[in-house]
DNA sequence: TCTGGGGTCCTAGGACCC
DNA sequence: TCTGGGGTCCTAGGACCC
């Protein structure tokens, strides 16, 4: 394979959330559907009806009541159990179809193809074969892009959900040279990764608007003006492939978990049991990728859409004197460092805990002045597992609360139907 | 009444030092 | 009256992604 040319597939669940719902409950099936964030506050998923009635990624649910109650729009609470279920069920899929799979979000991977062309007759056909047997076997509709770099195969992507004459399929790789520039000189260059609303505006100023203009601008004006990342962006436009598949993912450098709350919050103590508790979420992934680390930040701010009430943000970082991926230690940090940057007096919306300098647990452990307990590990590994089989927040730390009033609210929540025995769903002869 | 969460990378500017 | 310059480190904030 030395002198193959790199071919990516970029494969992409369709409106991923909202077709995940549509699985379990086929009456949502030509409904207009959205899925909110946490708190029921902005849609994060929309269905083609819905994007079909101009409803915005993000728009606030209060504020499509009107075109809600208009147009019958269904609205779900998140059910993030369930997605990361059917993202699972999907990758592992994909990956009978590639040795080369590179996770790169919930709903999308991106495949390496190059080799596999022997075993299709065209790599339409492979692309047709991944969107039937992912149908299939989920019940989730995919589109396939393939490309020679992976700017490219997303781009591909696109013109696979939005052309009906690829039938959720497009290979740019037997696109002639004017074909693929007249498919690109109808996107608006917003359309291509890491092109976002800032960058959109700065190169539409400079009088380039379609993907085709940004491809046939030189790389070193763009570097000129955007910086090596936008030239790397160009250069993958034009076929030449700088972002190659990353197989493994590398660890996390932070880890954040931060919810606003369903409820206002005033008091230090209901805000010590949110912190409590998010540390405790955030510790266990640190846990998962075998991480330790030595700072932790702490942040809790006021509504900043309430223009009227009087505002506070802030955030303290708390030095550890020795690395750990001990929940108990990790809780207390952040605690102390609650109570440096609380002040009475506000409406709290939201807190959130970060962790900070993270290194492999197992460079600390051949440290010489930081002991392991190795009874500590053993406790982790036990409050690790029961949360696995039970249910994440199954067992806790006392300082995290039982009532938990500033917990986000679900009120449209669908059940964890392939997770928990008592949700399955059911079959009414 | 009601506006998400979790990441990465890059850059500008301040603090500090010599 | 006249008030350096360069390097490093750190942090905050911007921009992007899903």
């Amino acid at each position: 394979m030395e002198n193959t040319p790199r071919v990516f597939a970029l494969v992409d669940c369709n409106n991923f959330y909202v077709s995940c719902e549509r699985v379990f409950n086929p009456k949502l099936a030509d409904k207009p559907v959205v899925v909110l964030s946490n708190n029921d506050g902005c849609a994060v998923a929309r269905s083609n009806e819905v994007k079909a009635l101009g409803v915005k990624m993000g728009t606030p649910w209060f504020q499509m009541q009107p075109l809600a109650r208009q147009h019958g729009i269904i609205a779900l609470s998140s059910n993030y159990t369930l997605y990361a279920d059917m993202s699972q069920r999907v990758m592992t899929i994909l990956r009978d179809f590639s040795p080369e799979v590179e996770v790169y979000s919930i709903d999308e991977s991106f495949l390496g193809l190059q080799g596999l062309s022997r075993l299709w007759p065209t790599y339409t056909d492979l692309g047709q074969a991944i969107r039937h047997r992912v149908g299939q076997w989920t019940g989730l509709p995919v589109c396939v892009g393939i490309a020679p770099t992976k700017t490219l195969a997303k781009l591909a992507n696109h013109l696979a959900k939005t052309r009906p004459e690829f039938a959720g399929v497009c290979d740019l790789t037997v696109l002639k040279e004017g074909q693929l520039a007249g498919y690109l000189a109808c996107l608006e260059v917003g359309e291509v990764w890491g092109v976002g609303r800032r960058i959109a505006a700065r190169l539409q100023a400079l009088g380039i608007g379609s993907v085709q203009a940004l491809r046939a601008t030189p790389p070193h004006v763009i570097r000129e003006h955007f910086g090596v990342v936008m030239e790397r962006t160009v250069r993958e436009l034009r076929g030449i492939s700088c972002l190659d598949l990353e197989e493994v993912a590398p660890p996390k450098q932070q880890i954040i978990a931060s919810r606003s709350f369903g409820a206002p919050v005033i008091s230090q103590e209901e805000l010590r049991e949110a912190v409590s508790r998010y540390m405790q979420t955030a510790a266990e992934k640190l846990r998962q990728q075998g991480s330790v680390c030595s700072a932790v930040q702490v942040f809790i701010h006021t509504n900043p859409f309430k223009t009227h009430d009087r505002q506070y943000s802030t955030g303290v970082v708390v030095p550890l004197t020795q690395a750990t991926d001990d929940s108990r230690r990790l809780v207390a940090a952040a605690l102390w460092g609650l109570a440096r940057i609380y002040r009475p007096g506000y409406c709290y919306k939201k807190a959130g805990v970060m962790l900070l300098d993270l290194a492999p647990a197992s460079v600390r452990q051949a440290s010489l002045f930081s002991q392991v307990n190795p009874r500590t590990a053993h406790l982790m590994r036990v409050l690790d597992e029961l949360n696995a089989a039970h249910g994440r927040n199954t067992i806790h730390l006392a300082s995290s609360g039982i009532q938990q009033r500033w917990a986000a609210r679900f009120d449209h929540r669908t059940p964890r139907y392939t997770t928990r025995w008592d949700e399955l769903p059911r079959v009414h002869a």
